[in-house]
DNA sequence: CATCTTGTATCACTCTATTGACACAAGGTG
DNA sequence: CACCTTGTGTCAATAGAGTGATACAAGATG
């Protein structure tokens, strides 16, 4: 589509989430994930920063409003913003909630680099977790 | 080194590691992880079957050596075996042990692609799980 | 066939994460 | 300043994963 296509040619990227989009789908919880529902929203946010679609100073929801969309005890949803905040991805503040720090996006040509590769990926039939297992292999290999 | 080049100029993948060298270094379990040590264990054997590391029908070390290695109970070993069979990744049998099945490699252009982006990945300085988060986000974004 | 190998099953216990509810305290707003 | 917002802390209970040890049973080997 045009309309998704930037003067210059590249790109628009999607609108980010809002706080609400974030409960809503943007972030999920599968009670048969190996990791906790703590572990996941975090993983899951850290990605949405780093990735660059939380974009620096974007309010998270509030604790509440979170652990209730999904499902969740706040205390959960709490100690998921806890570990962001000690990693340095966002700032916590009583009355003011949750924001996303600057500078907490990964550079860009690395995350162009991610897509080539999920595209690659998909287009041979992997799931992500494939994807995640040759990517885990390959930074073994990689390592010297 | 040229004792690492084929005849044809490609790169000799490394030797395929012994039931030994599984628990002595090629699986690790981190206590601190979000995951169990089962889920470890399963995912990492899981990474070397798919990207062509372990190869069909390589044998797999015992429960009870892997555990021993790794300092699990031998239970915690025989979950993640278990799994990897229900996946249909390796056989097991009494007295002949686990072995990997044939044809769980994954496609080797995709592997290759794998080694690309953690190549690009590393260069931009970045660890594997925030590798790994870019890769889920791109997995996102590629999903129509 | 006898013996050995090795995965599977079981057990009581320990540890950890999560829960839902409530209270407190730090900030923000009008 | 009064009131509201929102993260943090606490609690007892619950659920699930892992533990170490043991026994059983299915296969493999000589």
């Amino acid at each position: 589509m045009n309309a998704s296509i930037a003067s210059d040619g590249s790109p628009r990227p999607p609108a980010p989430p809002t706080p609400e989009a974030l409960g809503a789908g943007a972030v999920t919880v599968d009670p048969a994930h190996p990791s906790g529902p703590a572990e996941q929203v975090r993983s899951q946010l850290a990605a949405l920063i780093q990735g660059g679609v939380l974009a620096a100073n974007a309010k998270l929801p509030t604790v509440r409003q979170l652990a209730g969309d999904l499902r969740l005890a706040a205390g959960t949803v709490a100690k998921a913003y806890r570990e962001l905040e000690a990693a340095g991805l966002v700032r916590t503040g009583r009355a003011a909630g949750t924001r996303v720090n600057p500078g907490q996006g990964l550079a860009a040509p690395a995350r162009a680099e991610a897509l080539v590769f999920a595209r690659a990926a998909r287009a041979a039939g992997l799931n992500l977790e494939q994807a995640q297992a040759l990517l885990a292999v390959g930074w073994d290999r990689t390592a010297s």
